[in-house]
DNA sequence: GCGTGGTCAATACCT
DNA sequence: ACAGGTATTGACCACGCG
């Protein structure tokens, strides 16, 4: 069987194919492509202008917004076709990039059968070097890239710097182009390597005036801001694109796993490795080196730098075995390129499958609908306090299954395609997750966990698909239903539950918490009693019991299992809060859940003495929040008086580089001033933390204390008590 | 100039 | 550019007070 392992459409409009022989080998193939286009109307009506040469139209079946779909026998054809559409007045919608359009119009989809093991992959890190000990700068003519550094499979090839010369460089980045083309992988992966390293060669290459031919058929890379929305934040970062290969980052990949894990302090290559297990936590066996140690190492002990570079290049090959199979999986499975899965969101996916129905079937499409707002999941505190013989349900696969029960399709898909499909990937995740557990072999077993997983994914955005009002065959009222549906049998179970004598604590969405002595031990005698009160084709299931429960607010509470406790909510585990504030949280929850005997009073008391005396790390009281603009952007919008301003905005206007996008930027709170009293005035990043000209204020900070206690103390018998502190530690 | 009480936007989180 | 729901925080504004 021949697998696809690489796809570009050329100027010219040819298809260039990468295909895996069945002895690894890679062999190249042209075959022809008619780039395609739908259109609202037959451009200028039907006595309109002249079709343009090599354009043929046809007239769609059924209604809606594209009813004309366009066929062009070359680039010029489709060229003249968009000019002649915005002439006209007429909307076009094209899919882009045109490999998903060939792929669409091929039924084809990357990868077939190939097992993930034999995608030819390829590693890439690099090491540079500053004049100045300084962050090491692509811009300045003598900081340079001391090493390229490429793992292939078994194969390393460590490329050094001859000597400190524009010739030695130019020869390197020439080396680097040479074996990319000798090794010609189909994926190249990187830590962080569309903001560093491809970006560093770029400037580099373009500087010492050599081609950044990495792609395949002798191809140049091309580049372009993109954006990429990482759960509710937008990551800045300039893409690349190589013809014929992916490229994957796995520091975007980090993020996104992130998003449900939520377990990642730091996205770092070196932190990310140790919290994966690819390097022990106590750093045996790896060699370190600190940004500023790097440049000096490459001359005093060649062997430690090359060793440090080999590590780096093991930890993202050990990171993308780990991620990069789901996005692996969504490629054969959608048509599109293995780079576009790691890019693009679901709803461009989902539009892939339905287009390509409608394509084939010639049937009209219809425009993304206007979405009204609509009531989501039901969600309710009914508790506040500790709980014992705690036990947790949740009802299984919830909206995909009201989808399936409600069994209707999306209002303007005409041609039915959503509910089959999304019974098609039921059925197919349930059988790869059979598969996962029962395979032969541990490879096969793991490959069919990465289909089950990446289905699982898939199938949960289903509804979220019809409530955007981006989605092309989206349908609002459709996922009203849903929730609607999901509110009243979650109501219908917490009713039931409250029959059967359970005190329930926590419900959301598809979940309840309870607590009940007489259940503890029998949970599915609960289950068993309860589930008949649920509609065909819906499942309850218990999901786990607690020794206790802290039930803070909606959404937010703590479980203790009797080994490890779990912290749910943004109050609790929120990222941005104060590192000694949260620690102090920890202590009461440990406390409170019955975990630790120490009250966290006496912690309470330390850190106000610390704080008092500046004696608290910096690091400890530091907010660190995600900026959601660029600091450009920000300074440009405060240049015309915009407001609010904020304190991690104009912190991040005093770093170099500055930060971008989707970065996080730490700050602390200076002491206050004439005229210097809001916290964005007084904040400034602990990077530029300065003990002597810039400490931070004790006061602040001993305030942030008082409204824990007061916030807190309630839970520990403590009356608030409000201090007088602020005024001992003024200016 | 300072505290207070309210609104609003931004952020981070949950299912 | 999948959804809505909740908690928290800080900026800002109007206000009263001195």
């Amino acid at each position: 069987m021949d697998n696809l392992c690489g796809l570009w459409i050329d100027g010219e409009g040819r298809a260039h194919l990468t295909v895996a022989r069945a002895d690894g080998t890679r062999e190249e193939r042209v075959e022809e492509f008619r780039p395609f286009a739908w259109l609202a109307a037959l451009p200028g009506g039907e006595a309109g202008p002249p079709l343009p040469a090599g354009v043929v139209l046809e007239r769609l079946k059924g209604e809606g917004a594209f009813t004309v779909l366009a066929h062009a026998g070359s680039p010029t054809a489709y060229d003249a076709l968009v000019a002649l559409a915005r002439e006209t007045s007429t909307a076009l919608d094209a899919l882009r990039p045109a490999e998903s359009q060939f792929l669409l119009q091929n039924r084809a989809r990357l990868f077939g059968d190939l097992p993930f093991a034999q995608l030819r992959r390829c590693q890439l890190d690099i090491e540079t070097g500053s004049a100045d000990g300084s962050f090491s700068d692509a811009a300045r003519p003598d900081d340079r890239v001391l090493a390229i550094g490429l793992q292939c499979g078994a194969r390393q090839r460590l490329l050094t710097l001859g000597e400190m010369t524009d010739v030695a460089e130019k020869k390197l980045l020439e080396e680097f182009n040479a074996a990319l083309r000798d090794e010609d992988p189909d994926v190249i992966e990187g830590h962080n390597l569309f903001k560093f390293d491809l970006d560093y060669l770029r400037q580099r290459a373009k500087r010492l005036k050599v081609p950044c031919a990495w792609g395949r058929f002798g191809q140049k890379a091309t580049f372009r801001n993109s954006r990429l929305k990482v759960a509710e934040r937008l990551i800045d970062f300039p893409r690349c694109d190589l013809p014929g290969r992916a490229v994957v980052d796995t520091y975007l990949l980090v993020q996104l796993h992130d998003i449900s894990s939520r377990e990642l302090s730091s996205y770092g290559l070196k932190d990310v490795a140790v919290h994966f297990g690819l390097t022990p936590e106590d750093g045996a066996g790896r060699t370190y080196l600190a940004g500023g140690e790097i440049h000096g190492m490459f001359f005093s002990d060649r062997a430690r730098f090359l060793a440090y570079l080999a590590d780096d290049l093991r930890e993202t090959k050990g990171l993308a075995d780990l991620l990069l199979p789901t996005f692996f999986e969504q490629t054969r499975t959608f048509p599109l390129l293995l780079q576009e899965a790691t890019l693009r969101g679901t709803t461009a996916k989902i539009d892939l499958l339905f287009l390509e129905e409608y394509y084939h079937a010639r049937q009209a499409c219809p425009a993304p609908p206007e979405v009204a707002p609509f009531e989501g999941g039901f969600t309710r505190s009914f508790q506040e306090g500790v709980f014992r013989h705690v036990l947790h349900f949740d009802v299984a696969s919830l909206y995909p299954s009201l989808l399936l029960a409600i069994g209707r399709n999306p209002r303007h898909d005409a041609l039915g395609v959503f509910i089959p499909l999304l019974t098609r990937l039921r059925d197919y995740r349930l059988k790869y997750k059979q598969l996962a557990r029962t395979a032969a072999g541990s490879d096969e077993r793991a490959e069919a966990q990465a289909r089950q997983a990446s289905f699982k994914i898939l199938i949960n955005s289903f509804y979220g698909y019809l409530g955007f009002s981006g989605a092309r065959f989206g349908d609002g009222e459709l996922a009203a239903e849903v929730t609607r549906r999901g509110r009243k049998l979650l109501q219908s179970l917490i009713a039931e539950f409250g029959k059967n004598g359970c005190t329930i604590l926590e419900a959301d969405t598809d979940g309840i918490y309870l607590s009940s002595e007489q259940d503890f031990a029998a949970p599915e005698a609960l289950l068993a009693r309860v589930a008949p009160v649920l509609p065909a084709g819906i499942g309850l299931e218990y999901d786990g019991r607690y020794t206790a429960m802290w039930c803070y607010k909606a959404k937010n509470y703590a479980l203790y299992d009797g080994e490890k406790i779990t912290l749910r909510g943004s109050a609790l585990r929120s990222r941005a809060t104060e590192p000694f504030l949260k620690k102090l949280t920890d202590r009461l929850i440990h406390f409170l859940l019955g975990a630790s005997p120490e009250s966290p009073l006496s912690q309470l008391e330390h850190y106000r003495t610390q704080l008092a005396a500046r004696a608290l790390p910096v690091g400890e009281v530091a907010k660190s929040e995600t900026l959601g603009q660029n600091p450009d952007t920000y300074e440009r919008f405060i240049a015309e008086g915009g407001k609010p301003r904020r304190a991690a905005a104009e912190a991040a206007l005093q770093l170099t580089p500055r930060p971008r996008m989707g970065d996080r930027v730490a700050y602390y709170i200076t002491a206050k001033a004439r005229g210097k009293t809001a916290d964005w005035q007084r904040a400034r990043p602990v990077a530029l933390f300065d003990a002597a000209a810039a400490p931070y204020a004790p006061d602040y900070y001993l305030e942030k204390l008082d409204d824990w206690l007061e916030r807190y103390g309630p839970f520990l018998g403590v009356k608030a008590v409000t201090s007088g502190q602020g005024e001992l530690f003024g200016g």
